[in-house]
DNA sequence: GCCAACGTTGGC
DNA sequence: GCCAACGTTGGC
C-alpha cells in the first residue's frame, strides 16, 4: 500500500465533481507526462490512497491551492482511452491501442474536507517541506507521499481547523 | 495577467 | 547527443 498526491485543476475536475459523480468514482484520465504515466502504469495499486490536490486556477475557490480530500484507487493502470478519441482534449495521435502511450487508473472519493491543507501550510511545516508539491517549479501531477507526511496531514485535518485558525 | 520553471520537440 | 525554441504548468 502506498500513498500518493493527485493534482487536478479546479476548473477541469473538482473534488465537488467527484462527489457528485456516479458512485463518487471517476477515471483519472488525461495525464500526459511520462514520469506520472510510469506511476499510473507500474506503481499505483488497488487500495492505494491519495490526496486530492487543487492547483491554482482562475475559478478555484481554494486560495492558496492545497489538499482538499482523500481518494482511493479502485482500478490499477490500464490504457487511457481519451488518447484514442479525436474529440477529446487529451487526444494523442501518436498513441495507439496496440501500444498505448498513456495510462489511467480509477479512483473513488474517500473523504472531502471542509477545512483543507493549503500550500502555505505545507511549506511552513518542517514535517512537510520535502513534499514534491512544495518544491519550486514542481509540475508533476502525480507524486509519492511518505507515510509520515500522510499521517501528519491527516493529523492536521483531524483538528478540524482552518489554516487561519491554526495559526 | 505575469512570468519562472519545466518537459518536449526538432534541427543539427 | 546537444541544446535552443517552444508550449504548458502553476504560484502569485
Amino acid at each position: 500500500m502506498q500513498y500518493w498526491l493527485f493534482k487536478s485543476e479546479f476548473a477541469t475536475f473538482s473534488i465537488s465533481d467527484l462527489a457528485h459523480a456516479p458512485n463518487q468514482a471517476t477515471t483519472w484520465e488525461g495525464v500526459r507526462n511520462y514520469q506520472a504515466r510510469n506511476f499510473l502504469r507500474d506503481d499505483i495499486n488497488v487500495g492505494d490512497q491519495a490526496f486530492f490536490y487543487h492547483s491554482t486556477s482562475q475559478y478555484s475557490k481554494y486560495s492558496p491551492p492545497g489538499i482538499v480530500g482523500i481518494i482511493e484507487v479502485v482500478k490499477s493502470g490500464y490504457p487511457d482511452d481519451s488518447a484514442f478519441d479525436p474529440n477529446s482534449r487529451y487526444f494523442d495521435p501518436k498513441s495507439c491501442r496496440e501500444k498505448p502511450t498513456w495510462y489511467q487508473v480509477d479512483v473513488r472519493l474517500v473523504k472531502s474536507f471542509t477545512h483543507y491543507v493549503g500550500l502555505d501550510l505545507i511549506k511552513a511545516s518542517p514535517e512537510l517541506k520535502d513534499m514534491v508539491v512544495a518544491r519550486k517549479g514542481n509540475r508533476l501531477s502525480i507524486s509519492k507521499v511518505t507515510p509520515d507526511e500522510w499521517n501528519f496531514i491527516c493529523f492536521f485535518l483531524s483538528r478540524g481547523k482552518t489554516v487561519e485558525q491554526w495559526w
